[in-house]
DNA sequence: GCATGGGTAGAGGGACCATTCTACATCTGT
DNA sequence: ACAGATGTAGAATGGTCCCTCTACCCATGC
């Protein structure tokens, strides 16, 4: 069933943002999905296959909560987001984003980079769509990642210093 | 001896920058710092010890390659700084930030996270003085941590995207 | 009534790994 | 010459973990 997998994802992805990459074990990982270890092992066949699943399903959460209903103005909607990456780092990120956790903790995965690299590229597509700033998502990423990065060291201050080159990253030109 | 430290805590640095910091086991490790298993459990009493090892080494390695001999002008100072962090990226950190894959790779080692913040703490605050930008602490590492990460994303333009956002940071007051 | 598909519970195999321990070599100062 | 500190080589231990497999339960359709 449809139903089963999405559940057992977003179990996964709770226990492993909650406990990290590295420890959880297979049977924390199936206390967390709700499941039998047979069922858990139908539809992930192995750990790593766990870990695919936890972050396309944080990638669908992560899109729909940071770039759903952004308002038009292009200022506007380049601070809305970057509010919203700062409530999303209080609230379900406070380690740091789950996407580099993943790769750190398995750096010899090539499914894994991939996945990475698809999840950031699309993030910076969708911020540039959505800010009017096409072309420009070198500098977009780079201010969502130092975000996410810094924040956890400065908090509040890491979204302000985020907005702020936000809006000079607007006024200039080319 | 003070050169055995010093040769096992380049040598593990070595290691886990290469294999990451789960997968190698401590015979690895051993054969990577070139020394006996007695010895290097001599040095280093735990494994955890010698993730600590190596980041202490990287941590001396990395600020006195970035922030040594820095131009003085303001804006020559943060260009410089941040090409040099282009250029450490290139060819040291192809895989990103050692600091946080080791936090990703054991969340719940506090004296790792500890270590991170101290490193990251450190890189902001002589950021902030060798740019002659003091209380810009959050700009600054927001940007360093910006390009850091998304360098193996988008490469050269990642630090012409961090440099061009660093000249905004300099003309903007406040 | 019962075959079947999909579920639970949980034990066991086989491999790997961090750490400790034993036995031996080599330098150094006296 | 030799005692002691410091090194190497590598086996043994104790534990954990991923994954598989057996045994059983239960709804549904014919």
């Amino acid at each position: 069933m449809a139903e089963m997998i999405e559940r057992i994802s977003a179990g996964l992805e709770r226990a492993f943002a909650a406990r990290g990459f590295a420890s959880p074990s297979v049977e924390e990982l199936r206390d967390a999905a709700g499941v039998s270890l047979r069922t858990l092992y139908k539809y992930t066949p192995s750990r790593a296959d766990m870990v695919l699943a936890a972050l396309e399903h944080r990638h669908r959460r992560y899109m729909a909560r940071i770039f759903t209903e952004l308002p038009e103005a292009q200022g506007g909607a380049l601070d809305t987001l970057l509010a919203r990456v700062g409530g999303w780092m209080a609230e379900e990120a406070a380690h740091g984003c789950l996407f580099h956790a993943a790769v750190a903790a398995d750096p010899d995965s090539a499914r894994l980079r991939a996945l990475l690299q698809r999840h950031k590229a699309e993030v910076a597509e969708r911020a540039a769509s959505a800010c009017g700033l096409p072309g420009r998502e070198a500098e977009l990423l780079l201010l969502l990642e130092g975000l996410t990065q810094s924040w956890p060291l400065h908090g509040a201050q890491a979204i302000a210093a985020a907005q702020q080159l936000g809006r000079a990253l607007i006024q200039a030109p080319q």
